[in-house]
DNA sequence: ATACCGACCTGTCAGC
DNA sequence: TGCTGACAGGTCGGTA
């Protein structure tokens, strides 16, 4: 489901809601796959923790933890506001998968199918950590959370161009590489080589430098469209509020298969590169 | 070291 | 109606 626009839009409506809001108590699940860290763990980091923030790394959201009061952690206020992290001693990591779905409810509300976690608030209101196809994974961290590639709408072009000097494989495998960009999944890979006119399936070391300039500049592009749009919701993505976002509107290939290049009435094509499919504009991309 | 493939899960939809 | 197979926004581990 979410890659970085869905993710940034699911994690500020979560900052903005919860942000001070302490976790009462916790109730889990006995599906083993979402849990990343042992239970007992996850359950004593969780407990009694106050929500500092919540911000997106990649496509995980974390949810910064702190264990001071709010009288105490007021005395801190401008050593914490230089930190990224607004001086949290822990982090619960949400990666939601394809399907996960972090919502705010109230506790009287009807519990769906598949919930797998749920954090019981002193607002009164319930976190719930929701997963069909639990491909999702829950994890708390005591030491800070990184995510293994570089930002993509933070990293600059020369690192940008470097990631790709050498790589033999497609270009659209290297967009979806998350150890080299965090962030970037199917729909918004394929729409950005569309408007940086590249095949999909082109040798990634095989990229000019205007190419690369034009790919770097259309993965920003497109990344910040959506996240104005509030993401692309195919099928059921939804954010923390349950609203779904409009960027699948302006998709320009990626779901197109058949229909006419919004460009050059050329049909768009489907192809599967290493088992993911990608669409794109035989005409528009060389 | 790098790159591909199947596996992990459930739900939905098209076709027969 | 009901079965089967293909497919889905992601990532991991094994293998070549």
């Amino acid at each position: 489901m979410p890659e970085l626009p869905e993710v940034e839009t699911i994690a500020r409506g979560l900052a903005q809601n919860l942000t001070g809001d302490v976790i009462e108590s916790v109730w889990l699940g006995n599906k083993p796959e979402p849990l990343k860290s042992p239970p007992g763990e996850m359950v004593s980091t969780l407990e009694q923790a106050r929500i500092a923030g919540v911000r997106r790394v990649g496509k995980h959201i974390v949810v910064d933890l702190s264990r001071q009061s709010p009288v105490a952690s007021r005395r801190q206020t401008a050593v914490r506001s230089l930190r990224r992290d607004g001086g949290a001693q822990a982090q619960w990591i949400v990666h939601l998968g394809m399907t996960g779905r972090l919502l705010i409810a109230k506790p009287e509300h009807e519990i769906p199918k598949h919930t797998h976690a749920i954090l019981r608030l002193r607002s009164g209101r319930e976190l719930r950590f929701v997963d069909p196809r639990r491909f999702g994974r829950l994890a708390v961290v005591r030491h800070g959370f990184q995510a293994p590639g570089s930002e993509p709408l933070d990293v600059g072009f020369e690192l940008f161009a470097g990631l790709f000097c050498g790589r033999k494989t497609p270009i659209k495998s290297a967009l979806l590489n998350q150890r080299l960009l965090s962030g970037i999944g199917n729909i918004y890979a394929d729409e950005s080589l569309f408007r940086a006119g590249v095949r999909p399936r082109r040798r990634a070391a095989s990229l000019t430098r205007a190419e690369l300039q034009r790919l770097y500049g259309a993965v920003q592009e497109v990344l910040n469209e959506a996240i104005a749009a509030g993401g692309s919701s195919v099928s059921d993505y939804v954010d923390s509020n349950g609203d779904a976002g409009f960027f699948q509107f302006q998709h320009r290939v990626y779901g197109r298969e058949g229909e006419p290049c919004l460009v050059c009435r050329t049909p768009i094509k489907r192809i599967v590169i290493a088992g993911r499919s990608a669409h794109y504009c035989p005409k528009c991309q060389e």
